[in-house]
DNA sequence: ACGGAAGCGGAGGTTACCCCTCCACTTAGA
DNA sequence: TCTAAGTGGAGGGGTAACCTCCGCTTCCGT
């Protein structure tokens, strides 16, 4: 039907001429990195010149912010799901829990970007997407931890988000002097975790619901 | 010397007029809501608007943003001051540490605005007293605790203004729809922090120090 | 080695904010 | 009633971010 012989109707995206594939890696890298340390309000201009290039450059190859955001993401989400998954391999429950929050913690506390896609941003395309199969990980990882008895009972899944959002906070602060201090505060999350205390205590106020979540996130997203 | 009778070197405060003064609650008002709402980045426009004053009038009382910021903040400074020291009347020691959660929880969570005076702006003026003011207290109310054996020993003080800063990210995400729920995550906090469990653990990653704490405020304000 | 398509840089247009001033009008209160 | 004090809000001045445009440069097939 069409004139072309092989390529039917694939988009036809032209192999990129050397140099233009190089500065889009480029341009990526840097976004990368001044995401990871300014959040997703860092401007083009800054990437650009982090990049060593000029801002044309930029937008000739990515038609406009959040064309740059989705392809920088995309890979990234994808693989934070994937190391997720891995601790539902581990067989000790709790340390399968205590991976889980290293994991998520360790992604959100270096990268502020990552974060704010993750948990901050009104999820849609591949954030809904990591979400979705994040819920699942994080109601088996604590559920089993329950049935074995080592993560309190009154844990809800909604928590894990929420104490993403603690030590997020805490790397966002704290990057630049103390890159490992985030470590700290997890550590004092996990001993509240615990079940196997010798004073058992249970929760006053009730977990977020998953709705009031999403609100959440529409409230806080854009920055007000 | 003065030709004037009375007053001599006072500076002559005089009053003002009555609609005056009113206004200037009002002002002083609509801004302790909208920093409280959305941080001291709030505009002084939308101060003026929300207190039903043209932005002149606002201008008229307070010479610039910092002068509003100053006096609106001054008087709450003092009082957060204040109501931190009563807990050092508190005979049970495991009670006043969580009494100064509580209480310092309570200010961070609901009011992003004095959170940001108070624990991210590099100090100055009142800042630094009331710093100078809360350090002794968290000391002695922290020291009693681990003397009586409640609270884990390998806790520093320093951790308390980074206990807060992850009760306040709750807040300013939350406050909106579940403004109690900070509070659920202050007690998991409180259970990590007691020292009377079983399981006995400590941490593997050393405090953040005093010095290093300034560069975290002086690095994040003004916000980039 | 050459010609033209693809790519590049970055000045600057456009838009959006925000701080603060200014001044014609209004109001309190002696 | 008269005036000093107060008021509103348009708009000046400045900054910042997004994105476009176009003259110049670089790649690469022939």
């Amino acid at each position: 039907m069409s004139p072309d012989s092989a390529v039917e109707n694939a988009p036809a995206e032209k192999p990129l001429r050397s140099d233009a594939a190089r500065n889009r890696e480029r341009i990526l890298a840097a976004a990368a990195e001044v995401f990871a340390a300014r959040g997703l309000e860092a401007t083009l201009d800054d990437i650009a010149a982090h990049a060593g290039l000029g801002i044309g450059t930029v937008y000739r190859r990515f038609p406009n912010r959040d064309a740059l955001v989705e392809a920088l993401f995309e890979e990234r989400l994808a693989g934070v799901a994937t190391m997720a998954a891995l601790v539902l391999d581990e067989p000790d429950s709790w340390v399968a829990l205590r991976r889980l929050l290293e994991t998520m913690g360790a992604v959100v506390t270096a990268d502020q970007g990552l974060f704010e896609v993750l948990i901050c941003r009104p999820g849609g395309g591949g954030r809904a997407a990591v979400r979705e199969t994040m819920l699942p990980i994080v109601t088996a990882v604590f559920g089993r931890a329950q049935a074995d008895g080592h993560l309190r009972a009154d844990v809800a899944p909604t928590d894990f988000p929420m104490m993403l959002r603690m030590l997020a906070g805490i790397g966002e602060a704290t990057r630049e002097v103390r890159p490992d201090l985030w470590q700290r505060y997890l550590e004092l999350l996990l001993d509240g975790l615990r079940a196997d205390r010798c004073g058992e205590s249970c929760f006053t106020v009730a977990p977020i619901d998953p709705l009031d979540m999403d609100r959440v996130q529409h409230l806080g997203w854009p920055r007000r």
